[in-house]
DNA sequence: GAGTTTGAAACT
DNA sequence: CAGTTTCAAACTC
């Protein structure tokens, strides 16, 4: 592998060349320094994901290649935002950091007070390039900035800055000329002096959307302010030099001052590319609107999540940005929604959800749960540790950190209570706790090695000063809950590494040798994930569909859910009998399932023959029923309650999750004691289904996502159908113990909601490829037909997917089918069958009747299938075997 | 801390 | 696709 290494390396400095130059090229450079000026109010916001961006994320994941063009759009924003962040983390946590980061914030500073001042007075011209943006559509998006930042203040003006930069890429310069008047107008009033330069207006706005913003901050963190308002002054000037230095502008004026930033602003960006490793490759082009769009929010997110969910509504939208007052929860819901997955990078379209990090903390989430216990144990601010740890070092990528953090810089505990349950409390604790987090050193340190390689090294290895000291201590977890590889030969690019594996940048505390699993050699790390990739699309991919390492902890520390969480692909265990850590199951806390090769499994948190039996009893309960219903019922009601309190919860979505959920089982029993069971039948349907299939992971991510969107009485739904383990006495055990505990599951669900979102992220691009429908849309649409039901939505769902799939799979396993067409797939049953037999009294009765109608009216769903990745779970495996090889 | 065991990843 | 080798983590002493 070594050997492959080395001309990767040289190879990575050439790609790095190439890539620079797309990072250099002219759109991207209007791109980028487009997107700082808006950048100005959204750092404002954004200040509390500087940890979440930090994160040394190298490549989140995207995995599916066809989001690499999103990604790469999103990439060049995301690297600037991460660079604001990068300087604020460096001015708050260290002096000697701000050293530098100061410096150049008052030479940004300086330069943009040069700008706004002397652009004025000397070429508009300039700026006319760079500030093209201004065709009437940024001027109608300033004048609705104008507004919205009075009303809303910053995030507004950053919006328009954002697709100022768009619209420059676009718009001629001509354009320019005729925008700039129409912008003049707009801002005559306050703006007079400005009127000149195009430039000037989107500064000044910056200006007095930082000054609002600074009102409005003060309440919030005024240390967080102070740093927005340095980063405003730095970003837009930096980009805004980057921007007259591509356009050989007239540098005269800040030329001189300003070149020391500029060329900083320049690193600063590159430095954030690498982070964002995750999506890949730099976007080759920029050129469509949606591109560019995407990258806007790519770097709201990206930069500055916190904030920028308004700012990415209002990209996406410019009438967002009017509506800046109701956002917050609104801009929640969209940006988590919509922006996770197209920032991404997967698909900026496709994918409801990113794939992300989730994905690759695979090794990571599974490691965080075991050593530090699961997440959802951790209270809020601990939550947010975590989750932000996550999200810094490899989930960054996941939008659902970067999500609560937004809420929390952002504006206000609205968002905080829209984002996730987790995001609430975080808000104001997520910077502190970011900045404590190592993993927000981490990235920042890399990120400004390139730039300022003194003040990071220092910054970097003085924290983790000693990387061996925490490389083993005694997990490779650290404190943080992010993994740190000990790699001596496979220099951390191969899947060996923990890191590289789950997406991440090597950081401080890992103790690799000849790493190259930095940013410093972001291009060699993207080729060769590229070409693992080639190999193996889902090698990325998250190896645990849903990660529900937090149940299992929270319980006993033993088996939450086996049903839970699944390997993606199973272990292989021979000896460990998947009692240790050796096996990815055990290891991720996960219960094995049909995919494990393992031999004489043992795993606590489920063993392949109880998954197996479990589905297959799911089946027979479909048809026959009983036994099962009893035991489950207690917990299962008390759940129900728990559920029904929270009604908030969409049903529709509990369906989605528990067809997603693969492990049937809980299901079940929550469904049938709680309610009719058509809907419950359905989805037991479904989840047998899903068993197999690596797709129901997806569909499982997606419900997570669902569920912390929607709010957190979801993810307690969702926790439900995961706990139990049905067919494990213990498991038993612990869905008694749960339902006791009902109070603590909602806790843990809302804990989950960071986990979880990582997940999802990770998972998305799975998702997204095997199944880009989501269930939900499935089911809005399923609805609308079916009507009220929630159950009934989930007929529906199973309909759409199914219907090629049942019928592919469905067709085998008839005999099953009557219980759950979706079965079909599942050769496993087969075995399950006899076991079913003996457990069969365990079987859930209620599903028979709803099956047969589900069944009936709807061809059996396929679970997640969507298509292609989703398939069956055998294919998912198959696939990514075959695929790599 | 060194050495062994283990299973995934990579290779043939 | 199966078998072998390589690798790093997990584990043991």
């Amino acid at each position: 592998m070594g050997s492959p290494e080395p001309p990767n390396i040289s190879t990575a400095t050439s790609t790095s060349s190439e890539s620079s130059p797309v990072q250099d090229s002219p759109l991207t450079s209007y791109i980028n320094n487009l997107s700082p000026i808006k950048l100005v109010k959204g750092a404002h916001v954004a200040q509390g994901f500087s940890g979440l961006n930090s994160p040394p994320l190298v490549f989140t994941s995207p995995r599916i290649s066809s989001h690499h063009e999103t990604s790469f759009l999103k990439r060049p924003q995301y690297p600037q935002l991460s660079s604001a962040e990068l300087s604020h983390n460096d001015g708050r946590d260290k002096k000697s950091a701000d050293g530098p980061c100061e410096s150049e914030k008052q030479v940004t500073q300086s330069c943009r007070q040069l700008i706004t001042y002397a652009h004025k007075d000397c070429d508009i011209n300039k700026y006319a390039p760079a500030q093209p943006c201004s065709s009437s559509v940024c001027v109608t998006e300033y004048l609705a900035d104008h507004v919205a930042v009075d009303s809303v203040s910053s995030g507004d003006s950053a919006n328009p800055s954002h697709k100022q930069s768009i619209d420059v890429a676009e718009s001629s310069l001509s354009d320019l000329t005729d925008s700039k008047k129409t912008i003049k107008f707009d801002h005559e009033n306050d703006m007079e002096k400005y009127e000149g330069t195009e430039v000037e207006p989107p500064l000044v706005m910056s200006e007095k959307a930082a000054e609002d913003l600074q009102g409005k901050l003060i309440d919030y963190v005024k240390p967080a302010k102070n740093e927005e308002e340095q980063r405003k002054g730095q970003q837009p000037m930096n980009e805004l030099l980057t921007m007259e230095s591509d356009m050989s502008v007239d540098h005269n004026f800040k030329g001189q001052r300003c070149e020391d930033s500029c060329t900083q602003a320049s690193e600063n960006q590159r430095v954030i590319r690498r982070r964002c490793l995750q999506f890949e490759e730099a976007p080759p082009n920029f050129v469509g609107n949606s591109a560019s769009s995407l990258d806007i929010t790519d770097k709201v997110t990206n930069s500055r999540p916190p904030a920028t969910t308004v700012e990415l509504e209002g990209l996406e939208s410019l009438d967002i940005n009017a509506a800046s007052s109701r956002g917050e929860t609104f801009t929640l819901s969209q940006s988590r929604t919509i922006l996770l997955p197209q920032y991404r990078g997967n698909s900026p379209l496709t994918a409801p959800k990113p794939s992300g990090i989730g994905l690759h903390l695979n090794s990571i989430v599974s490691a965080v749960p075991l050593g530090h216990g699961a997440i959802a144990d951790l209270k809020p601010a601990e939550r947010h540790m975590s989750s932000a740890v996550i999200s810094c070092h490899s989930l960054e990528n996941t939008r659902s950190c970067p999500i609560s953090f937004v809420a929390e810089d952002g504006k206000d505990n609205s968002m905080s209570s829209v984002a996730a349950s987790s995001a609430p409390s975080e808000s104001p604790n997520s910077k502190e706790p970011l900045n404590l987090l190592p993993v927000e050193f981490h990235a920042t340190p890399h990120d400004k090695r390139k730039f300022y390689s003194e003040y990071v090294e220092s910054y970097e290895y003085c924290q983790l000063s000693s990387k061996k000291k925490r490389k083993k201590t005694s997990s490779p977890i650290d404190n943080d809950g992010c993994k740190r590889c000990n790699c001596k030969k496979t220099k951390c690019l191969k899947l060996y590494c923990d890191c590289f594996a789950a997406g991440i940048y090597c950081a401080e505390p890992c103790a690799c040798q000849e790493c190259y699993n930095r940013p410093e050699y972001e291009d060699t790390v993207l080729e060769i994930r590229q070409q693992i990739e080639s190999r193996n699309p889902l090698a990325f991919a998250p190896k645990i569909v849903r990660p529900v390492p937090e149940f299992n902890n929270r319980e006993d520390g033993n088996r939450a859910t086996p049903s839970s969480g699944r390997h993606k692909r199973g272990c292989n265990c021979k000896k460990s009998m998947c009692l240790k850590k050796y096996c990815e199951c055990y290891q991720a806390n996960v219960g094995c399932s049909s995919g494990c090769r393992c031999d004489g499994c043992k795993n606590v948190y489920g063993r392949k023959e109880e998954y197996v039996a479990t589905e297959h009893v799911v089946n027979k309960e479909m048809i026959s029923d009983r036994a099962g219903e009893r035991r489950f019922e207690g917990t299962l009601d008390e759940r129900l309650e728990m559920v029904a309190t929270k009604k908030d919860f969409l049903r529709p979505e509990l369906y989605d999750l528990h067809s997603l959920t693969p492990q049937t089982p809980t299901f079940m029993c929550s469904e049938k004691s709680s309610r009719t069971l058509g809907s419950s039948d359905m989805l037991l349907q479904a989840n047998n289904e899903l068993p197999n299939v690596g797709c129901f992971d997806w569909q499982v991510d997606y419900n997570m996502e669902m569920m912390d969107q929607l709010s957190p009485s979801n993810n307690v739904v969702a926790n439900m159908c995961h706990q139990t383990p049905v067919s494990d006495p213990p498991l038993m055990t612990m869905s008694s113990s749960s339902s006791s505990k009902t109070t603590d599951w909602t806790n843990i669900s809302q804990v989950q909601p960071p986990p979880g979102t990582c997940y999802l992220s990770s998972s998305g691009p799975l998702r997204w490829r095997s199944s880009p429908i989501t269930p939900m849309a499935r089911l809005d649409g399923m609805k609308s037909v079916q009507g009220l039901d929630p159950d009934g939505g989930l007929c529906d769902i199973l309909e759409d997917e199914t219907p090629e799939i049942l019928k592919d799979s469905a067709t085998p396993i008839k005999s099953v089918k009557v219980s759950s067409p979706n079965q079909k797939r599942v050769s496993p049953p087969k075995s399950h069958l006899h076991e079913l037999g003996s457990n069969s009294s365990g079987g859930l009765r209620s599903g028979r009747k709803f099956i047969l109608k589900a069944v009936p009216s709807f061809p059996p769903l396929t679970p997640c299938i969507d298509s292609k990745g989703g398939t069956n779970s055998k294919a998912n495996n198959i696939q990514d075997d075959s695929s790599s090889k």
